[in-house]
DNA sequence: AATATATACGACTTTTTTAGTCGTATATAT
DNA sequence: ATATATACGACTAAAAAAGTCGTATATATT
């Protein structure tokens, strides 16, 4: 309960080890994946939606591996957790409609506060904090 | 991710439902169970915990059920998501030793930090912040 | 041009966790 | 006695997370 999953963990290793690197300095999923112990496909995969979010940039081709990108350690922990993870919120309800306690719910409110304040928390978290 | 669990919910939702009772008022698992449309046992079982753990108090037999004891909603959130949940710790290895990063784990004392700050607010947080 | 090595990505399987059910025992008001 | 409530461990089902695999594409090197 209220853990982060393995693969976010992972991202944040991942980040941390790259962000040890001199700027422009490539490094490949696998170099990562075996210094760490992580498995190397997953590793990959979460990576991958990584660059896509412009977060780290990928280079093909042997000697390929990912950089981070200039700014990256600006983002905020809500943004990178919901890129690998979709929403962050305490309860099942927090995104969906199709809940059937709708109205009856006694908890929804306070619920929700207790989430907006940990969001906040995690808002004015940048990457830096966690990986420096 | 960073979710609260149905247990947690529902016994969330039912020390809700007691709090606003008359004190000393009796309400058994399948009253609650029913009128927020959560599975009796499951809800039972959750009450026993807290029951065992002097949050509510039980009565067994017909006309009996659950009422919130005096000082209730002064536990703070922490030990309330533990007694039912275990531990509240962001990464696996929070009270875990046989991680086999150990010390190659670069993200151990941040995310710790985090943790820390998740806690806290929850320490300052009471019941009857929740269900008041 | 061929090869080796890297990312890209969807489909799939396995494992773990969470959710829910069931059976049986005990207490107690009627 | 009986009906109804809690107590609680064992069990099953469902959902989520973790991990694997196959195939495609890009590219540096030989």
């Amino acid at each position: 309960m209220l853990k982060i999953t393995r693969k976010v963990e992972y991202a944040l290793i991942a980040m941390g080890h790259l962000q040890q690197k001199e700027a422009g300095q490539l490094v490949s999923a696998k170099e990562i994946a075996e210094q760490y112990g992580i498995p190397q496909e997953l590793l990959a995969k979460t990576l991958q939606k990584l660059s896509r979010e412009q977060i780290i940039q990928a280079v093909k081709g042997p000697a390929g591996g990912y950089r981070i990108r200039k700014d990256s350690n600006t983002i905020n922990m809500t943004r990178f957790f919901e890129i690998l993870e979709g929403p962050v919120g305490l309860m099942h309800c927090y995104f969906d409609t199709d809940c059937i306690q709708l109205n009856t719910c006694n908890i929804r409110t306070p619920i929700n506060r207790i989430n907006d304040s940990i969001r906040s928390m995690l808002d004015q978290m940048t990457l830096a904090d966690i990986t420096n």
